[in-house]
DNA sequence: GAGACATATTGGTTTGACCAATTTACCATT
DNA sequence: AATGGTAAATTGGTCAAACCAATATGTCTC
């Protein structure tokens, strides 16, 4: 098992009086900086407090007083027997808000779009830049559970892993705030996408192109080709712009053509 | 000695799952309502550990995790071989999980403004090319508030309106999460300026800079050059880093020069 | 009375143990 | 083969006792 220390010098203690740093307190920052860079994620569960107190070289009781911390303010969350597990506060307080105005304003799912290619791109550019070794394996692997995924055509499968990927990309780019944006984003379009369309089947072919738009974000990043990268991840923004644009239109048409049907032949079916 | 148990039924764990009420969250909400109905005034010292260990019936490992609790809410604060003491202030605690991030990981503040680069430099982009007459119109405005804000010397005026200008370049970008982000998130990083470095008047000439780069930005989207708009925000952007790194450097010269004048001659004083 | 030193107090940390809820694997029943 | 239940392993929750380190307090000396 590997130890590796915790920092305990010059912790930014904020309170005025001379204080020792506390190593409940280390250990807090410490796994908060885990989530922050995203190597735990929401939903994740942590290792077993046995395990972790070893692997951070400090005792239970100091764990779980820093875990405790950590539950106060809402980012962990705890069940005997269960597992501590990573809360997504952090993404939802930006986005709590938007979670509802997307039904009510489809208009925004076009912002959304237009947001996430900014986003996206930049994040695969930086990701090409700043990618270390760890990252790429966590991407390589990310990719091919994508890959997977497509393969074994499992719906549900493959929004997680699409969603994983993506994260990974983002967590690549080494700006926080990238890595939970573009995760959060692309949850949200997600849901509301089930929510409205269903399962979106109506996309006969889409699924090699995306799978191969896929590809290319990942090679350009492993090739370490910034532009590359940022030009396949504004593709396939584009490719799902124009797909989901194209889906909405059909599904307008049928919905048009069922309600004509209504009218015509049984008025008082509302639904 | 007077054992009193603690509750602990149906605390209010605010936890969707179901779970067991644990110890130190009963303890802590004991330790609370003292605090809050005044049997536990600020600055009293709580007794020590183990006496109120005995005092609740709990083991002290329990009774540490809640102390622990409280002083991440910032309510209470501990000194070893001193005591634990019942803070000062009740009303401190900002409920933004990002806003006490931001103090506890120096480094978000850096991927933040390298975000925020990002963010501003596509909002004026778009600003530059999609503005309508309505948004010049309010864009106009808003410089000009931020110009008189700006010759008054008004802090507080000055903050509000360099929120608003970017929010008015933000709406002009039409694009809704463009604009909403870019304020919240400048006004994140305000407050957390605000915090870290108090009024941040150890800037001197910062404020004819700064509002030439407001002109610049307001300028280029005015004369609907994107390029010229989005360089202008990164401009500002880049400078905003810059000076705040400069600060901060120069305000942790400050401390260690403070702490060397205590080690000096009075090494008594602590505060 | 002032300062220095010894002692007691008090939070900080660790070790080890046991309990209780949950999860998991396995097995018998249908 | 699917289902249901039971036993074992896992995992968070709690406790006890001990030692360390910083602080506070009392005492002693000059």
């Amino acid at each position: 098992m590997l130890v590796l220390p915790i920092e305990r010098f010059i912790l930014p203690t904020p309170q005025t009086k001379l204080q020792v740093p506390r190593i409940s307190d280390a250990v807090a920052s410490a796994l908060e900086r885990r989530i922050l860079e995203g190597s735990l994620k929401p939903g994740d569960r942590l290792p077993p407090e046995r395990e972790l107190s070893l692997e951070l070289g400090v005792s239970r009781p100091s764990l779980r007083e820093a875990i405790q911390k950590l539950a106060s303010k809402g980012m962990v969350q705890s069940r005997q027997g269960g597992g501590t597990y990573v809360t997504d506060r952090l993404e939802s307080s930006f986005f709590d808000p938007w979670q509802d105005m997307m039904g009510a304003h489809p208009n925004l799912r076009e912002d959304m779009l237009e947001f996430r290619r900014m986003l996206e791109g930049q994040a695969a550019e930086w990701a090409a830049e700043r990618a270390t070794e760890a990252d790429l394996t966590r991407l390589d692997q990310a990719f091919a559970t994508l890959a997977e995924a497509f393969a074994a055509d499992d719906l549900e499968r493959r929004s997680s892993a699409d969603i994983a990927f993506h994260q990974a990309v983002g967590e690549a780019s080494h700006n926080a705030l990238v890595g939970h944006l573009s995760a959060a984003l692309l949850r949200l379009m997600q849901d509301n996408i089930r929510l409205n369309l269903g399962e979106l089947k109506s996309i006969p072919a889409a699924g090699s192109l995306l799978m191969g738009q896929h590809a290319a974000i990942h090679a350009a990043i492993r090739e370490r080709k910034p532009q590359a990268a940022r030009a396949a991840a504004e593709t396939h923004i584009d490719f799902v712009r124009e797909t989901l644009a194209q889906s909405l239109r059909s599904a307008a048409r049928r919905e048009t053509a069922a309600r004509r049907l209504n009218t015509d032949f049984s008025p008082s079916t509302i639904s």
